[in-house]
DNA sequence: CAACGAAGGACCC
DNA sequence: TACCAGGGTCCTTCGGCT
């Protein structure tokens, strides 16, 4: 599916120079709208949107949104998060006025040392459908083609097809909001089993290529092509994937994006086409100099706003500022922030997923009558316990979340001596975690 | 007293 | 009219026990 994290700053009209934001963080104590609507990821900025009025389509969404308890609930995480980029900002300045002689030297033979051990021996490719719930539906229902379209409801969509996506409709929108953008807008329910039977069919396509893949989700893949090339000189990277798409063309009417690269960091491509980068290291580390930090999968609207707020925007400008990061950041996201910044993904794929958590959620209308809370536990405790016994599981650990009227998350656990599976058990279970938030109250 | 479980987040689709 | 999902994974922080 599209992913959405590559927002970027909604004023970009106002001087945004992060180099000077550096030294007034004192004066920006106050927390705009805008930086609220960025945080939503309501922006549009979607590759192949270029045509679309962001200045309107932003403030149709902030005229919608604003006031609503979902907006104030953000604006809380926002002030939250601003006061975290203040501290690392002052680290930062400070740490920027030291010679770190020997942290350069440091950094300088890690990243050395990390680009000895290069892969390029590998040719990984990741394979990603178009808008794929939308292009499923219109497979099914031609008439849709052409008209603005969304899968989901009127509180939140799923996917849109390029039609709607001109008026700035896009994935994790909610309905209503899309339909004040889009007044034709046709709106779609989800129809999960019909995607996963897609779903098996192009996997079992991608199956003649690597037998190996591993699925990523519902409608992308990555898989290892170095054995079918050793196997069949006459093909290059390139013309495998074209085949494969073109397989996946022929017998699904689905049109796919694919990327290919020496590891499983590549995720670069647009509708219906794909994205070579060579198993050379220039070229890679060409390609990231410019490649918005944003880009990388791991790294969402927080993370990407606190490097921004360094004057970090892209890849190349991580990988000269690591030094600072590995001070900055916790080891994990060091690494991680490190990795990527090289463009080093991992060049093994491994198929073995093991679930390590089922769930179910429903969001209904506010309510303060105990009654209808537990009634709502007794429906996901039905769907849940159903859940498991078709997959044949139990656990003994049971979570209950609990999301307020104004938006806010709160989960409690209790994990008990034995495997339980039964409705009844997890309702009990369940039950006696509610106590908890009830005597919260 | 460190390992650990619980709660909260960030992220992805 | 009013209105922002649901299903996962992984990481970090924190505190009362063993």
């Amino acid at each position: 599916m599209d992913n959405n994290n590559n927002n970027k700053n909604i004023n970009n009209n106002e001087s945004n120079n992060n180099k000077d934001n550096l030294c007034d963080i004192d004066d920006k104590n106050k927390i705009d709208d805008e930086n609220v609507l960025y945080r939503l990821s309501l922006n549009p900025n979607k590759g192949g949107l270029q045509n679309v009025d962001k200045e309107k389509i932003n403030k149709i969404i902030y005229e919608v949104s604003k006031g609503s308890a979902f907006f104030k609930n953000a604006k809380e995480k926002e002030k939250a998060h601003f006061e975290k980029i203040k501290e690392i900002k002052k680290k930062y300045l400070f740490l920027k006025n030291q010679p770190m002689e020997y942290e350069k030297q440091q950094m300088k033979n890690i990243m050395n040392k990390m680009e000895s051990d290069r892969d390029l021996s590998q040719y990984i490719v990741h394979v990603d459908m178009d808008a794929f719930y939308a292009s499923v539906e219109e497979l099914d229902n031609p008439e849709l083609k052409n008209k603005p379209m969304a899968v989901g409801s009127k509180s939140m969509l799923s996917t849109a097809n390029y039609e709607a996506r001109k008026y700035g409709v896009r994935s994790a929108m909610p309905g209503y909001i899309a339909l004040k953008l889009c007044k034709n807008l046709i709106i779609v329910p989800t129809r999960f089993e019909r995607y996963h039977e897609l779903s098996h069919q192009i996997r079992n396509i991608i199956a003649n290529y690597d037998p190996d893949y591993c699925p990523a989700s519902i409608d992308e893949v990555y898989l290892n092509i170095t054995n079918f090339l050793n196997d069949n000189p006459n093909y290059t990277p390139s013309k495998v994937t074209e085949e494969l798409r073109e397989e996946i063309y022929k017998q699904t009417r689905l049109t796919a994006s694919a990327g290919i690269a020496p590891n499983i960091c590549s995720d670069m491509n647009k509708p219906n086409g794909q994205t070579e980068l060579k198993n050379c290291t220039d070229e890679i580390l060409k390609f990231l100099k410019d490649l918005p930090i944003g880009k990388v999968s791991g790294i969402g609207k927080v993370a990407e706003k606190t490097l921004n707020e360094l004057g970090i925007k892209t890849c190349g400008e991580l990988k000269e500022n690591m030094v600072y990061i590995k001070e900055l950041f916790k080891p994990s996201s060091y690494q991680f922030l490190l990795s990527a910044s090289l463009g080093l993904g991992r060049t093994k794929i491994e198929n073995k997923w093991k679930r390590k958590s089922i769930s179910v959620e429903r969001t209904f209308s506010n309510t303060s009558e105990i009654q209808k809370l537990e009634d709502k536990l007794h429906e996901i405790s039905c769907k849940l316990a159903n859940d498991v016994k078709k997959e044949n599981l139990k656990g003994k650990s049971v979570t209950l979340k609990l999301k307020t009227s104004s938006f806010e998350i709160l989960t409690r656990c209790l994990t008990i001596s034995k495997y339980i599976y039964q409705q009844e058990d997890l309702y009990k279970v369940g039950k006696k975690v509610k106590f908890i938030y009830i005597i919260f109250f």
